[in-house]
DNA sequence: CCTTGTGAACGCATTCACAGCA
DNA sequence: TGCTGTGAATGCGTTCACAAGG
């Protein structure tokens, strides 16, 4: 059905998504690919190149309409459900993620978390009990998760995420400093700041 | 002197680096373009082509030694010295951040904070004193602060940034879930989990 | 045999430019 | 006129393939 589509295409629909809500909230009904780029910094030829791989969603002489262009998107994306996920690893960066309130407005739930800490097992936190890591694989499926929230430690997180492929997991968000390694048709995203940083200093150092 | 290096080369060279901090960890001596290569999940000539941008750093044969590669590559993205870095948002966030111990191992150091919250500033969080937001241009010339980490609400975060610019800096890792804009000149690296779930969801929602 | 370094070939993403339509 | 949608053209990053060296 949808021809192949590039991925870097698909990690852009979400910046669309964003721009596209705030120009909403502003009550702004119709947008032009321009008006799009100028507020994205981006060309306008690449976003209707982009938008062409989903379909028309324009018309001409006006460009689009701002909500139904953001549902038509959200439907893409498969943003029109809510997704759950489940949290490995309740540290102080797992904490965190759990106590971070920018999931549940976009329909990303943590409705489970796992640690191998004897201590921590049995605990709430933010709502989340805490359950034994080696409870996992049936914990996974009985609550039917979507999606994984790596933060173990980098020295954990290859076993871990071996574990979580096994248990059916297709989607994993990594915490973990490290490169990991997944099969084909399990989709990794890292979340990273040190490698964010090692990057922006080469342009910074020529003084 | 050194060419136009494209930016995709440069975000790769940090990946190298932990590859070879671990390689070092083990007690490899050498190691060939296709050894790294099966570490990173990439193709032996895009190294190769990589490493070319910035000098001959190994041996027919042998391939690249282990240290002496790393220390080329700390050198080209300028870690062989520490950064110093200013938190702007002491929040619910911002105090992660602070928090987070992967920075120092680095090099990078966060020194400053500030926020606008009154009952906040004066406060001493991780060792750092939170300044005044209102004293954000002179203290981080004062600190020779490096780089900035932006963890403010969305509403603020383009106001922070155009006053990190109006101060001199010229790095930003941003935290808040918005499109921001900078000049030329300014590199700007964000951190947004939630972009990240939202192009995986197109992945997994053909079931 | 083993590797690197690199010009050339390739393939893919971006941009151009224009037909088509309001 | 203003703007979309799209084939064609461009530009750029990746991969190939091989000379050169150990």
């Amino acid at each position: 059905m949808q021809r192949q589509i590039p991925e870097v295409v698909v990690s852009r629909l979400p910046m669309y998504l964003r721009a596209l809500a705030l120009l909403k909230s502003e009550g702004v009904e119709f947008i032009s690919s321009k008006g799009l780029g100028d507020r994205l910094r981006m060309t306008p030829a690449q976003i209707r190149k982009d938008l062409s791989f989903f379909g028309k969603f324009g018309r001409q002489g006006r460009g689009y309409n701002v909500g139904r262009l953001r549902s038509e998107l959200q439907q893409i994306l498969g943003l029109d459900k809510n997704w759950l996920m489940a949290l490995v690893g309740v540290g102080r960066l797992g904490r965190a993620i759990l106590d971070y309130k920018g999931f549940a407005p976009e329909g990303f739930k943590i409705v489970a978390a796992f640690e191998s800490e004897p201590d921590l097992i049995g605990k709430t936190v933010s709502g989340v009990q805490i359950e034994d890591i080696a409870d996992l694989e049936t914990s996974l499926k009985d609550k039917k998760i979507d999606i994984a929230i790596v933060a173990v430690p980098s020295s954990d997180a290859q076993v871990v995420i071996d574990k979580l492929i096994k248990s059916g997991i297709r989607a994993i968000l990594n915490y973990a400093p490290i490169c990991v390694r997944v099969p084909r048709g399990v989709r990794l995203q890292a979340i990273d700041p040190v490698l964010a940083l090692q990057s922006m200093t080469f342009y910074l150092k020529r003084d």
